[in-house]
DNA sequence: ATATCGATTATCT
DNA sequence: GATAATCGATATG
């Protein structure tokens, strides 16, 4: 056990968690999701806090972008991409899954960053009910937030609730913290899921980490 | 008013 | 590994 505690995990809080600075998400959407990784997804409600280590991540840029949601343009949908870094982009797809993506880069200019998967710290019993799962062994708790889909209900994430939520903000309820927690080896591959662009390496993984989605790349 | 398309997941073989 | 399910946002008429 003290040799365990020696050793900075990913499944454990480090030191208690701070809010991050909306400074650090006015950056390249590359730079913000790299950076990104190891630190940690809160939901605070009244009584429960949910708390899980951020292990997988895309980047999406601006304009230039053309797997980007931004890639067309501002509309109602996108719009928080164009707004001030920070902040949380929630959008509905494929008839069932909300995701949730962070505002980068100043307003004005769109950037984004997708949260593809956590490592559940705190409130494991409340995501696993909100995902209507039952915990019967280590293995399952990968059902709780791996994958975008899953982190979101996890999370009790939807557009109405938490889209253009402020991410450094503990009173949103939603927010991202820094517990001290400093990640080892970063690996780079192209985005899943998308048809455009589809070429560029643009997903951060934390290496070997088991709730990395995907299923032959993730762990290389 | 209607058609098309997903930054996915669950459930098969 | 293949595919059905599902519906809001968007584009077009």
């Amino acid at each position: 056990m003290a040799s365990a505690s020696r050793i900075a995990s990913a499944a454990s809080l480090v030191c208690p968690i701070a809010p991050l600075a909306r400074a650090f998400f006015a950056r390249d959407p590359r730079r913000v999701a790299r950076e990104l990784l190891g630190k940690i997804l809160v939901r605070q409600d009244d009584s429960v806090r949910l708390t899980a280590r951020i292990v997988e991540l895309e980047a999406y840029l601006g304009e230039s972008d053309p797997a980007a949601h931004a890639a067309a343009g501002r509309t109602a949908r996108n719009a928080v991409l164009f707004g001030p870094p920070g902040y949380a982009y929630v959008y509905f797809i494929y008839g069932n899954h909300y995701c949730l993506n962070v505002s980068c880069e100043r307003e004005g200019k769109a950037g984004g960053v997708l949260f593809r998967a956590l490592e559940p710290l705190e409130g494991v019993a409340e995501m696993a009910r909100a995902r209507d799962v039952t915990i019967a062994s280590p293995k399952d708790l990968l059902k709780l937030t791996r994958g975008p889909g899953r982190l979101s209900e996890a999370f009790g994430i939807t557009r109405l609730r938490d889209n253009g939520g402020d991410l450094t903000s503990q009173g949103s309820g939603l927010w991202i913290g820094d517990d001290g927690y400093r990640s080892r080896q970063i690996c780079m591959t192209a985005r899943i899921g998308i048809t455009k662009a589809a070429d560029r390496r643009l997903r951060y993984f934390l290496r070997g980490n088991a709730f990395v989605s995907g299923s032959r790349l993730a762990s290389k």
